[in-house]
DNA sequence: TGAAATGTTGGGGCG
DNA sequence: ACGCCCCAACATTTC
């Protein structure tokens, strides 16, 4: 008699390649019943934003066409997790359920609770690590606490062994389950209604394959420049891999291990700039994911609690915000980026960083506003980036940017944009102006405006808020919260 | 994974 | 020839 099905509840790991709680039920040797389940309210206060979602519903179709070729296809279902993983193993009379473990905080909640139901009614359950290269209890300093500064903390973690993902491998085959599909993909209901994410399909291949490929096609060449591109909007420098990383479409230790790869021959590793710097951002998604586990409260709260008394500004009627959100805020490089990420679900990271600084020290707003914001039109939306990112912003995370330092939106533009050709692709209307103008085209003169086509106020606004001045109210505001008991 | 203010130095114009 | 000033260029400090 071949023993029981297992259930392989997929979550944020939607590839076969590399994935341990699909590896471990195919060895079993019984059939397998793939499910996703659309949780909103197992995702607490977090539910996958709109941009993120277009994403997941594209990978989730790609997953099921995976799984069919083995046979049978993703189960899908919408509503409370435990409940319905609780139908499924009556329905099915598994005898397990395997799945990748999350280390968000409700992530976290939702699978003890699940673990401890399962239990109770002596199903097997069982959370494998997929998802970072070290599990966040892994990682500690000398006092036995989280590391809370990047440095030591990765210096550290070089020190210890990355798992190889071969040893995981990909299933070649697994006896399938015949289920009733019941729900379709498409009544999950993850696409927005508007047309606002057509856009994304044209830059996007959300799937497995599609995150191979990108990885193939950045560590057969583009990562020998990634230290030095990087920086450059303008240019392809990065690998793109957020989305795929945070839905799981391919692992960390894959990523690792491609980069291992390409040096076999020399056996020297990392043997570039450029990898060691490429390796150290897998090294922040680790720190990131960390940091979420051990300090759960930080999507709502500052770390440093002295924060919580900043006098951010009145925004009335939210026209700040909406004029940051919309691209029009009169200030090129930010507008650009915040173009790109409402046109394509992504903006370039240099470029975040401009923009986020931009609504947290130029226009005073809170960064939880900017999180949101981001949270709901980033394709990579991801809780423990996105955190640690607007904290380290804002100057109230672990291992944040000191409270002073203030981007200059035009020198920053001037140094990573030289030519403008970023700020050109996404404000068209600015397309006529020459480099010296265009990051700072208010300082030009009414004929040189004038031959570029730019008409300000009109076509392109005027800066919301005068730089110097936002500068000297942001410094004073941080004045304001410091050495108070 | 800054920028601006302030300080220092040294070349060159000039009386 | 000398001292003085200006100021770019660079370094340091401060926010």
């Amino acid at each position: 008699m071949s023993p029981a099905p297992i259930l392989v509840w997929f979550r944020r790991d939607l590839r076969l390649d590399d994935n341990p709680a699909l590896a471990a039920a195919a060895r079993r040797g019984g059939k397998v019943v793939p499910v996703y389940i659309e949780d909103r309210a197992g995702e607490g206060a977090w539910a996958a934003g709109g941009a993120s979602r277009w994403w997941l519903h594209h990978s989730l179709g790609a997953l099921d066409a995976s799984l069919r070729a083995n046979g049978s296809g993703l189960i899908f279902r919408a509503g409370d997790s435990a409940e319905v993983l609780g139908r499924l193993v009556a329905e099915t009379g598994a005898g397990a359920v395997y799945w990748n473990r999350r280390y968000e905080p409700a992530s976290v909640a939702l699978e003890e609770a699940i673990m401890a139901r399962l239990g109770s009614e002596a199903i097997e359950a069982a959370g494998f690590a997929a998802s970072l290269l070290f599990e966040p209890k892994a990682v500690t300093n000398k006092q036995g606490g989280p590391f809370q500064v990047f440095t030591p903390y990765w210096r550290h973690c070089l020190e210890l062994e990355i798992p190889d993902p071969v040893a995981v491998g990909r299933p070649d085959w697994w006896p399938a389950a015949r289920l009733p599909r019941g729900e379709t993909l498409e009544s999950l209901g993850l696409l927005p209604g508007r047309d606002w994410a057509d856009g994304f399909a044209a830059r996007w291949t959300p799937g497995e394959q599609g995150a191979r490929d990108a990885l193939r096609e950045f560590v057969s060449g583009r990562i020998d420049r990634y230290s030095k591109d990087r920086d450059f909007p303008a240019l392809r420098g990065s690998s793109r891999l957020s989305a795929a990383l945070h839905f799981g479409e391919i692992g960390p230790r894959q990523v690792w291990a491609a980069v291992k790869e390409r040096n076999a021959e020399t056996g020297v590793f990392p043997s570039s700039e450029g990898e060691r710097r490429f390796l150290a951002e897998l090294g922040w998604r680790e720190f990131a994911h960390h940091l979420l586990y051990h300090f759960s409260r930080t999507p709502e709260a500052p770390l440093r609690s002295e924060y919580e008394r900043f006098p951010w500004a009145e925004d009335p009627g939210k026209r700040l915000l909406r004029a940051w959100q919309r691209g029009k805020t009169g200030y090129p490089i930010v507008d650009a980026g915040m173009r790109e990420l409402w046109a394509t679900g992504w903006m370039h990271n240099r470029v975040r960083m401009i923009a986020a600084s931009f609504l947290v020290k130029h226009l005073r707003l809170p960064w939880g506003e900017g999180a949101r914001w981001f949270w709901d039109t980033l394709v990579d939306a991801d809780l423990a980036n996105n955190t640690l990112g607007w904290q380290w912003t804002a100057g109230c995370g672990a291992d944040a940017a000191p409270y002073f330092r203030i981007f200059n939106p035009v020198l920053q533009g001037e140094k990573f944009d030289p030519e403008g050709a970023y700020v050109k692709a996404w404000v068209p209307e600015l397309g006529g102006l020459s480099p010296a103008f265009v990051h700072r085209p208010w300082e030009a003169d009414a004929a040189t405006l004038d031959a570029g086509g730019v008409e300000l106020g009109r076509s392109y606004p005027r800066p919301i808020v005068d730089h110097a001045e936002a500068r000297r109210a942001a410094l004073a505001a941080l004045q304001s919260i410091k050495a108070r008991p």
